[in-house]
DNA sequence: GGCTAGGTATACAGACCTGTGAAGTCAAGG
DNA sequence: CCTTGACTTCACAGGTCTGTATACCTAGCC
């Protein structure tokens, strides 16, 4: 009955097991894919009964929308982080998300988990695609507002550009093996970045 | 003679049957993705046995490949065309992939067969993969060809820049709904290519 | 003591999955 | 006439899928 699948789910006020649930998942949808993992696998790797599973998250699409929040929530805060170390350098806070992207890359091959969740989610309602649809429009207007903070023209053009430089790097590096697309694409951003504020 | 491509089934060679199997496929898994369909549904929808199917194609990853290698074909059919048209206008050629993404994009909104299917194939050995990798590939490729037949500065760089970017603007129109995506993403091409080219 | 949260174990429902086996229909072409 | 290719019908094997039900255990807390 209940449908809790509200983010009532913050990762730090989950039980033990529940912890280890959404662990195990996260990664099994992420290398797998999410309709190749099945819920029965889930549970007997976290060492937990499938009972235990359905009280924690209600649902498979319950487990995977808390997969994607976290997922997402540990990008926003480490871009964060970085963006309080760039302090007032406007110029290199714009490029923070391309700075980050070598490690949170790191060498798997597996690209984006809300690209590669996109694929599997065609239908608009689901829960899991407003996830992923806010997670990359986040992105967009963080580039727009630090955009508009070093005074670059026409930032609403250039945060799509810089967007789509960063999701196509991520597609480079894991389906093309372009071992250093992020710091290749890192340069295009710098010289789109320099054209729209000279 | 035919070529050691390995793929019997080129699209006009095809039994009737076969072809309407294809099409539906084709339609289906890109629509829903490739697990969510079943061979049933996409037997009954292209009005042919399951026994059929398998006839034909052998497996359900024989006809997926097929999918992807049809696909890639009609892409580069599509590049091909556009480059003859464009003649000697070396600018212009580079460019050619961003002229045509909005015609090939559509109106869809499940962006770029390939990377989604990449998303649900996770072993580098599956024969699918490599259609995958082989079609991204190509268009980092062409890139680089066009790029130094115009005589541009470090092709091996601009080539995958302008690989992500590309691959990039299908990501922000599918995912964001950035509408156009495409143009704005053509222009940043070619402000890097002007670069590139003083 | 008694209550609750967070489990455990096991069985089951009902649907869906890929893939195969055996036998039959029907039309075109040598 | 007879073979071949394309296709049909239909049953079935052997799994896996999500999700639920029943019954029990255990530690902490009021």
């Amino acid at each position: 009955m209940s449908h809790a699948t509200g983010g009532a789910t913050r990762a730090d006020q989950l039980t033990p097991g529940a912890r280890r649930i959404l662990a195990v998942a996260s990664e099994l949808f992420y290398r797998r894919g999410i309709h190749a993992v099945g819920v029965d696998t889930i549970a007997a790797e976290s060492g937990v009964t499938k009972r235990t599973l359905y009280d924690r998250f209600g649902s498979k699409d319950g487990l995977l929308v808390a997969y994607l929040e976290t997922r997402d929530q540990r990008w926003r805060d480490l871009i964060a982080e970085r963006l309080d170390a760039a302090k007032g350098d406007a110029a290199r806070r714009v490029l923070v998300p391309f700075e980050v992207l070598p490690e949170w890359l790191g060498d798997s091959d597996r690209g984006c988990s809300f690209i590669n969740a996109f694929a599997e989610l065609p239908e608009p309602e689901h829960p899991g695609r407003q996830v992923i649809v806010a997670e990359k429009k986040w992105l967009r207007d963080l580039f727009h507002h630090e955009l508009t903070a070093a005074g670059a023209t026409d930032p609403d053009r250039l945060a799509v550009q810089l967007l789509s430089l960063h999701e196509g790097a991520i597609v480079s590096f894991a389906i093309v093996g372009e071992t250093d697309a992020a710091a290749t694409v890192h340069a295009a951003a710098r010289a789109l970045l320099a054209e729209a504020m000279r």
